[in-house]
DNA sequence: CCACGGGCGAGAGCAGTGCTCTTGACGGGA
DNA sequence: TCCCGTCAAGAGCACTGCTCTCGCCCGTGG
């Protein structure tokens, strides 16, 4: 009975990794919009009604891509920084790191990359198993960051941020507390790195810079370079070294 | 002869408005994936094949809807400028004006934001009549900039760019020659305005900051107001004044 | 004055889509 | 042995973008 149910489950595994490998390869050749079920059907051999055994709907399907795909972009953030940090790179040096390891995923996947940082229809909410795949990217700036902050290479910014905190306290809980001085709007400043990540990555992915630039990697060390002296942090300048 | 031409040249152009007028409220409310050109054809009580008289295809009304979006981007931050300059505004004050009306107009027209800033299928190349009106903020930010740095406001950075220029001279044509020291690098850094600025807007718009932040448009000024200190413009800092 | 021709809209039709429903085969548990 | 859940297949619905052909209307040239 046991065995017997295994055996029909890890089958049914089986049959969904190939339904998510076919539809991620369809997905990295003709896009998100073009994805069709009943071309991944053809590709399995498989009627097209099929597939509804194991993804209710074909937005359920992309929400699989799009939780796969955030979860490879964190894992490259992740390796991208470990590496750099057993290497015996300063913060800057690994914050680089991480941005030019999702940048080069990002061009490497551009349909999954738009998949998760594109827009994604504003009425869409992103189900819930997508969250923790995307706190990746940000745990592993925060890790950066606070090691910066520890060691005192971090810049005390020249113009403190006034007003009241400004990020959710469910999120000064998972960072445990808020910095101190001379460190009080660190949070709120770290969110730029993010932005600036994703902004430029998604700028230069989309095209939005082409005849501009003569040198898109280049240009691309260097804007993350100018974003990260807004919250303190000094990214190695010059041609790159790795 | 002429004036005959003109009143079908002019029905002709009234029709066109008419079904760019009707496809733009169904992008407002279904969004891009979801326009139907059958859709606009029912709603203006059309056959669905005559509205190829005046589009080719359904690409073609989505890029004629691109360009109306770029125009009234462009026109929306030229305007705040406008307003904020004749008011007396210092280049922060300028450009935070020009980051706020720019976000207002993409949260008021999610989709048609999205439609520009989003993800354009990378395969997709932008038709040339799109890079006219997407330059107009561009040269918005180049005006508050070179008022910045001929007046003066404009901090020196504290670690010049190395290395060789990474903008197309096609670029330094058009702005009149590269900047003087010690804004040697200013065109490079002044990109990471634009970045930081759709980038954010998208990233907020988009969502991937739900349940972090505490007040997105308080942030969204911090956010921009960090990213102006790396290319030396400094924001005004503080409760929203206007 | 009249026939021609070009722009126009309508309709039918093609190939494709997501999705639903019903049908029939298979195999393990009682 | 019978039964029942699981599975795949096929037909079918409503819809899409797009093409082609057909008549209509109106202005123009002969």
């Amino acid at each position: 009975m046991t065995a017997a149910q295994d055996l029909r489950a890890r089958a049914r595994a089986d049959l969904v990794a190939a339904i998510k490998a076919s539809a991620a390869t369809q997905l990295a050749s003709v896009g998100a919009a073009a994805l069709s079920l009943r071309a991944v059907a053809r590709d399995l051999g498989l009627a097209s009604s099929a597939l509804y055994r194991y993804f209710p709907s074909r937005d359920a399907l992309l929400t699989a891509l799009i939780v796969d795909a955030y979860d490879a972009v964190g894992a490259v953030a992740e390796q991208a920084e470990d590496a750099a940090r057993t290497r015996g790179g300063s913060p800057g040096e690994r914050w680089l790191a991480v941005c030019r390891a999702v940048r080069g995923w990002a061009v490497a996947h551009p349909h999954e990359y738009a998949l998760v940082y594109g827009s994604p229809v504003p009425g869409y909410a992103a189900p819930a198993d997508t969250v923790e795949p995307a706190v990746r990217l940000s745990r592993v700036m925060a890790r950066v960051l606070l090691d910066a902050a520890g060691e005192g290479t971090l810049r005390v910014p020249a113009r403190p941020l006034p007003g009241p905190r400004l990020v959710t306290p469910a999120v000064l809980e998972v960072v445990g507390g808020a910095p101190g001085a001379p460190y009080e709007d660190l949070l709120e400043r770290s969110f730029v790195l993010l932005t600036a990540l994703v902004g430029t990555t998604s700028y230069l992915l989309f095209g939005h810079l082409k005849e501009v630039l003569t040198d898109d990697d280049a240009w691309f060390d260097v804007a993350m370079a100018v974003a990260a002296e807004g919250v303190g942090l000094d990214l190695p300048l010059g041609p790159r070294t790795v």
